[in-house]
DNA sequence: TGTGGCACGTTTACCGGTAACGTAAACTTA
DNA sequence: TAAGTTTACGTTACCGGTAAACGTGCCACA
């Protein structure tokens, strides 16, 4: 009985069955591009569906049934990581070409923001979520079990994933640097950070280099951290406090890319000679790196590779396709002129 | 009738009015803070709603009241791109800040693949959406318009945006820096860009910058514009196929600050001195453009802010308030020590 | 005594899909 | 040709909220 002049301009599949002269039940059936009509109702629903400008209604349909629902949601630690930019790159396009849709947000690297992201997304019943890390709350693991979603945890893997897990693990990142900066004779070592309190994955990094210094019988000098973003400045100024403390230092990891170039500019002005001098070992792998004056030594990471790994294994299993629990990508110490 | 042995172990609003002995209208003007019950009763429904776990169900509650929804589209051009991360999060920050969720896309610069994302996104019913640039189809538009949504245009201004628009132009951006390039003594410019074909509003920068120097007599001597990413390895060998063509220049306008940077490092490699040989000059104003050796003259974007215009913007449309059709966020010539 | 208003609710209808099931006709197969 | 099977639909119920309209009881005030 309602009046099909357009409440607010947009045609329903209530519509187009009148238009059409079947069942609404039958359109929908058509457009989702299933079976059990002719060619001819399939035409005729088509074009009137074209004709009437019909916009399917996602908020309907996975509201009427769950299993329909085509959003995912994505937690990242920082938008502003060029790192995660590729990771969503990689996580978007793969989504996309699957017919899904991404929700995002970022947790500052804080295991209660992201809990709290987590609490709003499955608000919308998304059909699966993806975790940047191995470290959540309680909270955020209950939510996520109780929702029964499937969940994708990307970038840092751990044995035992609330669901699935696709990555590397950061632990062996620096572990393998650690071993590499020994067998190039390294034997003074220092290290300069940011973040400390909240980003675990760099934290294991750090671990794991250590644990390969100590390993080796020459354990880490001297460690500056900083509580700033880990960009350009933080490891230029970082650089700068670290060897005002230990002078003698022979090498120095830096938390990523952005801060070991930042350590390369602050040797560029006082004229202290890369790698002569003083090593400079970056980590992510980003694109700046190889096109400086001297190659960065640093561990590329897949960054697009494993976002699409992740929506491509969270999609699978939402296809019921058994996929496996754990992915490895992993990464690659590329040696570079700077170590 | 229904039992209310957990159907997937969550609690709604009936098992809440149970519960408590309410209707569930009533447990839903509690949860949403509205008016119309005792303090009593308000205590109880939140205690039974804590108790029971419940988790609001924003897809039922957008698709019941469609002005309910809590959900935001952004579509950028690339999610790789340094500037656009930063975009994001100014975006992020302000709509969880308000309680809105966001939905992101990408649309690879290009405007076919934008509308194919804003068909998606409309899917879902919105509270509004933004877009980047002020280039759309015909059926970008068309699509917003009968949904009837706020639509922001974000980081380039059009005087006759869809709905409501944040930035700043690029065309003053290129004029601004010809004609701060001429008021230095720079007389014969070239240009290194990339992804001409598709990136509308570089080279609405470039067609600035054209137009002044032609301005002021000294025109555009040469230009190299590569289809590829516009990374650091696209303005190194940008600048060294340019200069190849054109060994005279004294200075060289870049597509952004990475580009720029890549230039500056094939600069380096051959020995020429930047800006005595060469002036260059970047656009965007990435962090390590300010930690070089040389600081990078470019123009600064203010990212962040106009993220957070944009989403501040729109909001505030939602809530009804009277906001301005066109913000301008303005950006700064920072002269640095390249040009 | 009525009657108007407020505080605090309840009832009903509806949003637009989808799953599950029902059914008539056509088409096979024994 | 009877019985089974497939094809091509239609019917019904339901998802979980929200808006709008509609009670109540109580008090104040004329």
């Amino acid at each position: 009985m309602t009046h099909d002049t357009d409440r607010k301009g947009k045609a329903n599949l209530t519509d187009i069955a009148r238009a059409t002269g079947v069942s609404k039940m039958t359109v929908s059936r058509v457009l989702r591009g299933g079976s059990g009509f002719s060619d001819d109702t399939r035409v005729r629903v088509e074009q009137a569906a074209s004709r009437l400008g019909y916009v399917p209604n996602r908020l309907a349909a996975a509201f009427g049934a769950d299993q329909a629902s085509t959003l995912v949601g994505m937690c990242v630690p920082r938008l502003t990581s060029g790192l995660f930019g590729h990771v969503l790159d990689g996580v978007d396009r793969a989504l996309s070409r699957l017919g899904y849709q991404l929700m995002i947000g970022s947790s500052d690297h804080s295991a209660e923001q992201e809990e709290a992201w987590v609490r709003q997304v499955v608000a919308w019943r998304p059909a699966g979520v993806i975790l940047s890390g191995r470290t959540h709350t309680a909270g955020t693991v209950d939510l996520l079990r109780t929702a029964g979603m499937p969940v994708v945890e990307l970038w840092d893997l751990t044995t035992s994933p609330i669901d699935m897990a696709v990555g590397f693990s950061h632990h062996d990142c620096g572990v393998e640097i650690g071993q590499f900066l020994i067998r190039k004779g390294r034997r003074r070592a220092g290290y300069v950070g940011a973040l400390s309190r909240s980003d675990v994955m760099g934290q294991a990094r750090l671990q794991g280099f250590e644990a390969a210094l100590s390993r080796a019988s020459h354990p880490l000098i001297g460690r500056e951290v900083l509580q700033d973003s880990p960009g350009f400045y933080a490891g230029y100024y970082g650089l700068e406090t670290l060897l005002a403390r230990s002078p003698d230092l022979d090498v120095v990891y830096f938390h990523n890319d952005e801060m070991a170039i930042g350590g390369l500019a602050w040797c560029a002005s006082r004229g202290i000679r890369v790698p002569e001098d003083l090593g400079i070992v970056g980590w992510g792998g980003m694109e700046a790196a190889s096109v400086l004056p001297r190659r960065l030594t640093t561990t590329v990471v897949p960054t697009t590779a494993i976002g699409k790994a992740a929506a491509e294994g969270l999609v699978a299993r939402l296809k019921g396709e058994a996929g496996q629990d754990v992915t490895v990508i992993p990464t690659r110490l590329v040696p570079g002129e700077t170590a």
